[in-house]
RNA sequence: GGGUGCGUAACUCAGUGGAUAGAGUAGCUGCCUUCUAAGCAGCGAGUCGUAGGUUCGAGUCCUACCGCACCCGCCA
């Protein structure tokens, strides 16, 4: 990639100007901070001055006198205290942009070390309700799974799903009490049914000390295995599963079901093997390893708590049994967890005691990111006011219909004829789309004001605006009836300053979506793709197409194909698909 | 009390130790017989929470303080 290029002739024209020990300092090439600056700026001259007993514009000069890079851009032009600026010439856009031409991945390269990586996203729980918080974990995993993939990574989409724990027994339970054929009859009940099922059982959990007794009860039975319990259990998962699939096909989200159940069996090993390893302690009746660095309250060693007193197992141990089912079955290098920010310690702790147990093997990565909370207008978690979450089904419906509102009342103004097909197809594609850019866009570790209004706005840096960018040169391509995927190659000629602009965008792609892969910021892509579309509707205003006389047409419909393959390209990795007409 | 994160324009937010801090929304003004106006151009809007420090250079790094949120023993 070209920032590459640049940061190596740098590196060799220092070592060039400076000798061999200065090889291996940051060369500071990076993206001008101003287009009067030119393209790219290095910024080492600076920073070198006191080492080299210098001046910033005499050292930057020396560099200069030594840099190579006559064919990618003008002589470098050294600025300010001893910045020294770069701009690239159109000559070299122009081979670069015919060369991915034709490339079907746009000049993005595959990683060199594939590795075989597990991102761990979504993991709504068993008989509630999706809802808004769900939405970030499941986008953001869904983006970071897709780029992961796209550079070449095999990926393992696991949905960590609340199936197992305490809140069964309260279930089963109450439907043994208030359902009793529910427990041997199948699909007797709805989602809607099984969310105020949870309110009510919750209601009795909190209020009867004999129910609580029973709940209690109606772990060990479903632990152990008993027939009619493990039925309940079954159904319960079965209707939940069904919903969560519903929203899964309209989000276009894949995931391999492997819920905390899975891990079940493996429990009680991973509590002998934290014995066996002398870091087991006992402590009010709890099993549990104490964490270093970490204190609690009372000031006292924080305690990681692997085994209650009931003898049940909680989600600490059943993050340790995935982990190390993830890496010794998996054989997974790298673990990714997509969860909210509120979780940050709990991994950590996580993390030590599997460090410590000697569960991770050298060459293996496990990574938390978080996500920042969906914050409602009082500033505190997201509730409507009933005191219930925002459900992702109420959510993702209002904002296909938003969107099919919208593109009607376009349709009478600009007297449009268009089938239901169309207008129902368009509102889904705008609808959805607009709501997870909404999300994506939004730098994932800070916390989230949700508003209906913002979720849904089609105006301004929002997924339609991009839509719109490609839709227009498909427009191009219908009109001129031309067939972008066969125009000559080696013919891009940029001379306006728009076309210079957009090309420069188009060609950092790879450099983008390489920090995208380091950082895991899937809203560094969308604020490259909203610029792109940016620069694109400025070349598409003052700068005709079809109109123009050769060689610019056919240099301008590359320039247009471009950037619509890139945004196709981008809003896939983001989970938005593109429309030919909107 | 301890830990983590966040305080940037009226609102919602970007911002990689570099030059004069940027978008979008909302408001105002222009631009559709032209490749789709879900667009384009322009205008106004800032003590980057406060005070120190490190650095040639700090919105960005460090320390303290103020404010907000989240986590801190048997929920995940």
């Amino acid at each position: 990639m070209i920032i590459e290029i640049l940061r190596n002739r740098v590196n060799q024209a220092i070592i060039a100007a400076f000798g061999a020990e200065y090889g291996e300092i940051d060369t500071l090439v990076v993206p001008a901070s101003n287009p009067r600056f030119g393209d790219y700026q290095c910024n080492v001259a600076l920073s070198l001055a006191k080492k080299l007993q210098q001046k910033p514009r005499a050292i930057a000069s020396q560099i200069a006198d030594n840099l190579n890079v006559t064919s990618i851009c003008q002589p470098p032009t050294i600025a300010g205290p001893g910045f020294i600026n770069f701009t690239l010439l159109a000559s070299y856009l122009e081979t670069q942009l015919e060369k991915i031409q034709r490339d079907p991945r746009l000049g993005v390269e595959q990683v060199k070390n594939p590795q075989k990586t597990v991102v761990d996203f979504s993991s709504p729980n068993i008989a509630k309700e999706m809802h808004v918080g769900h939405l970030r974990s499941t986008i953001i995993g869904d983006s970071i799974a897709r780029i992961l993939e796209f550079r070449g990574h095999q990926v393992l989409r696991l949905n960590h799903v609340g199936d197992w724990g305490t809140q069964f027994g309260m279930l089963i339970a109450y439907l043994r009490e208030a359902y009793p054929t529910a427990l041997t009859t199948a699909n007797a009940l709805d989602l809607g049914d099984l969310v105020s099922l949870y309110k009510k059982a919750k209601l009795r959990f909190d209020d009867d000390e004999e129910f609580r007794h029973s709940a209690r009860q109606e772990v060990v039975k479903l632990q152990s295995g008993a027939e009619d319990s493990r039925h309940g259990w079954e159904l319960l998962c079965n209707q939940s599963r069904r919903e969560f699939q519903t929203i899964y096909n309209i989000l276009d989200i894949k995931l391999t079901e492997r819920g905390e159940s899975f891990y079940n069996p493996l429990l009680p090993g991973i509590v002998e093997e934290l014995s066996r390893q002398g870091l087991l302690a006992e402590s009010e009746g709890a099993k549990c390893v104490f964490l270093e660095g970490f204190t609690n309250k009372t000031g006292s060693p924080q305690p990681l708590i692997v085994q209650k007193t009931d003898g049940g197992y909680n989600y600490a141990t059943t993050d340790l049994a995935a982990l190390n089912y993830r890496i010794q079955q998996d054989k997974a290098q790298k673990i990714i967890y997509v969860t909210d920010a509120g979780q940050t310690n709990h991994f950590a702790g996580v993390f030590q005691v599997a460090q410590r147990a000697g569960m991770l093997p050298e060459g293996v990565e496990v990574k938390h990111v978080p996500f920042g909370l969906v914050l409602g207008e009082n500033g505190k978690k997201l509730q409507t006011r009933s005191g219930e979450t925002v459900r992702l089904r109420d959510l993702l419906t209002e904002a296909v219909s938003g969107a099919k509102k919208d593109l009607e009342a376009r349709l009478v103004i600009e007297n449009r004829q268009e089938t239901p097909e169309f207008i129902n197809k368009v509102a889904q594609v705008v609808g959805i789309g607009a709501v997870k850019y909404a999300d994506l866009s939004q730098n994932r570790t800070s916390d989230y004001s949700f508003s209906y209004d913002k979720m849904l706005a089609l105006q301004g840096n929002t997924a339609p605006y991009m839509l719109y960018a490609y839709v227009r040169v498909q427009g191009i391509s219908r009109k001129g009836n031309i067939n972008l995927d066969n125009l000559p190659s080696r013919s891009v000629e940029l001379e306006q300053p728009e076309e210079l602009i957009l090309a420069k965008h188009i060609l950092r792609l790879n450099e983008v979506l390489g920090e995208v892969e380091q950082d895991l910021l899937p809203n560094r892509l969308c604020q490259y793709l909203f610029e792109l579309s940016q620069k694109f509707n400025l070349f598409y205003d003052r700068t005709p197409v079809l109109k123009a006389p050769e060689p610019q047409r056919t240099s301008r419909l590359v320039l247009s194909d471009l950037t619509a393959r890139t945004l196709k390209l981008g809003l896939s990795l983001l989970g938005i698909e593109v429309l030919e007409r909107m």
